[in-house]
DNA sequence: ACAATTTATTTCGACACTTAAAATAATCTT
DNA sequence: AAGATTATTTTAAGTGTCGAAATAAATTGT
């Protein structure tokens, strides 16, 4: 069913409204505010006083009016930084990377520590995680009350609902309790997520026109992931651990992945799968423990540029394993766009030409017409900045669209 | 972005609440409305008399109150009727199905029609089942101006948003345009489905508690159809002809198939593709055009269990091509359902050690086990019972929540 | 310098909706 | 027939949005 709807609804709803206006434009005046909620200006008035008042909101006229237009000034609204602020955690192989943005979605602090993630224990990981976060807002004289929420972007997949790590290239050991001892023992709210689900989530926050329907990010690396966008909203299956694009099956029987399976498109489409082909080692020798350096990507891209058969060929199989992958998904989920990146884009103009062979080859014409296909440069540093917006979204919905009850 | 809340808006989501109430309890008195929305007697009061006053709903006290309770006896709420109709023409080989149902979602009306569904032109498709709704509504003693809208529910690829049918096996044209015509030469509203989609969909109806989250509903027989829910609602792609999950592709360059690709699972899976395995024929040979008998099959599924070598061998097959797919779809959407229907399903038993065992083969356990596979019994009328339930829930939703406005 | 003009924001009064509480209706019990 | 009990309606208060009117704060013109 739904739910009932009392004046509450249309509160929360309008506060909402005029929340994400102004994360969109930045920063505001009130009659801004009401062409681009639809809201009339008393409205705005009465929902802005209220913000303010709370604090989330700051009137902001540092900036000097350049126009030179009659009648009163527009006095600038925006989102008040120091209303709270996020931690972004991102896990990969062998590093975890923290973040500290404010409100407004500035980014205040940042670390990187190198850490060695594959031969952790399994509760060690949710220790390490918390005592470097608390260890990185006393560093920046912040206190855990003044973070609302900690998000995790790792490798690998995440079971949002639980938030346990299922698996993940970065860990010997599998379903890593994070969000519970994190929360535990920062005393901060937490969420974990899939990497490739914040680069949707990121462009999604950019380009949110753009997604009304159904869309797919590719993401092609040391592993084969995906972020799936449904109906504008980033898709969890049933245990949140859903789009896992890179095992999906491509040939029976075929090719050894590193998830224990055998014909994955990972073990063809991601690094180790293409080193192996362009190798020639047969398709049952077990994928390597840690990330294919990429120097050693780079010279089997420039082989392959130089004419190397065996290093070409092994991008071919690569562009077969997505172009079928993408035509069944295709198939299935008809996607408006498909967006692939990750680092393996590099070498993307080599698989190319096989890619779009197979994706004709693997569904018909009238489904596959609509579907527009581009890449993504990639850039890493787009998985922490969707992540944050993400929060920030999350945050305002669930959150800050509630009217705190008047003292 | 969203839209703007106001207290249309809440009228709108209350009266919804009320009249989805009302359609799944049958008949209820206000309190009982009152528990099962949270609204307020108050508001009960309120919005029931506004929904009696426009003649969507009915006092109902036919029948007697069977308890001896003490106090004021209630007063039992029921849709009304004959506050408008809906028609549905079901669309399948060789014949069209038409059915008049009433508010209340009785049948009033049924009719078959034999058609010569495969060599119609283009344009003769939309006028041939605008007239004989017509004629069927006339037969009956309604007019156009007594029913709200006709729901298409036709095999192969419907694309929903242009009401085009763009492929069937009913039809040897593609993109043929149904519901503009329709609506035209009838002057009543019209859209277009896919007929598995109207299986989930019924279902949903009947335990909407069960399909909180993503669930599929595989059709096998002539063809191998699909209808997808994702987050409880059925879902459409870009072009309304999504969940092609026949026409997935399985075996790159594989065998031949109805829509003109090669390897899709339906090639390996329908009633054509089985049979064709299991005569031993090159997996080239074109399909046939018309739909294999069903006495066909029978003696196909017979001889099998009497212990026809290449017989079996050929439901295996269809298991494989099944259960690769499922395990693909579960790699990507982790759904938390899976029903299989269809009136193939008379020999599943005989293809389900193949499907289980590709299953297994095709993703990994972690993704699998929260899958629940289950077989439902083919039933052809679920088709219209679905497509009926989903019209009126449509109506209630787009029409009739929103308050006429006062004389 | 100051009135007129222009643009932004706030205030006011009307209206819609929900709700809790009180009132009313319609039955059964004793 | 009075009292008890259950269902429904009415009433009064609270919250929200909106259009119109009022107010604020600038520029322009003289």
């Amino acid at each position: 069913m739904m739910n009932k709807a009392d004046s509450d609804l249309i509160r929360r709803q309008n506060r909402h409204l005029v929340l994400e206006a102004l994360r969109f434009a930045g920063r505001a005046p009130r009659v801004e505010l009401g062409r681009l909620t639809g809201l009339s200006l008393a409205t705005i008035t009465s929902i802005t006083a209220q913000l303010l008042n709370e604090g989330l909101l700051l009137e902001d006229n540092t900036v000097a009016p350049i126009t030179t237009r009659r009648g009163r000034p527009s006095v600038d609204l925006s989102l008040n930084p120091s209303a709270t602020h996020v931690i972004v955690l991102k896990i990969s192989i062998g590093k975890f990377e923290m973040v500290l943005a404010d409100y407004a979605g500035t980014r205040v602090a940042h670390q990187i520590k190198t850490v060695a993630t594959y031969d952790m224990k399994i509760h060690d990981v949710g220790k390490k995680a918390a005592s470097l976060i608390l260890a990185f807002l006393s560093e920046h004289n912040k206190s855990p009350a003044d973070v609302r929420i900690i998000g995790i972007a790792a490798q690998g997949a995440a079971e949002t609902g639980v938030g346990h790590l299922m698996w993940s290239p970065a860990f010997k050991e599998v379903n890593i309790p994070l969000t519970e001892p994190i929360s535990r023992l920062t005393g901060i709210y937490c969420r974990l997520s899939n990497d490739a689900n914040m680069i949707a989530e990121g462009l999604m926050a950019r380009e949110h026109y753009l997604y009304k329907g159904t869309a797919a990010v590719i993401f092609m690396g040391y592993g084969v992931g995906m972020g799936l966008v449904i109906d504008g909203k980033t898709y969890h299956g049933s245990t949140g651990a859903a789009a896992e694009f890179g095992h999906m099956n491509h040939i029976p029987h075929g090719a050894m992945c590193r998830c224990g399976m055998s014909g994955c498109i990972e073990a063809y489409a991601s690094d180790y799968g293409i080193l192996r082909t362009a190798q020639g080692l047969p398709v049952n020798t077990p994928p390597p423990l840690d990330a294919v350096e990429p120097e050693v990507m780079m010279a089997l891209e420039t082989s392959a540029r130089q004419g190397d058969g065996a290093a070409l060929g092994a991008y071919v199989k690569a562009g077969e394993a997505i172009g079928f992958g993408l035509a069944r998904m295709i198939a299935l989920l008809s996607p408006d766009r498909i967006i692939i990146s990750g680092p393996g884009i590099r070498a993307f103009d080599l698989a190319e030409p096989a890619i779009a062979a197979s994706i004709d080859e693997g569904v018909v014409t009238a489904l596959r017409q609509n579907v527009k296909l581009e890449k993504l440069p990639m850039d890493h540093d787009m998985i922490i900045t969707g992540t944050i917006d993400k929060l920030l979204h999350d945050l305002d919905r669930e959150v800050f669209a509630r009217a705190e009850p008047a003292a």
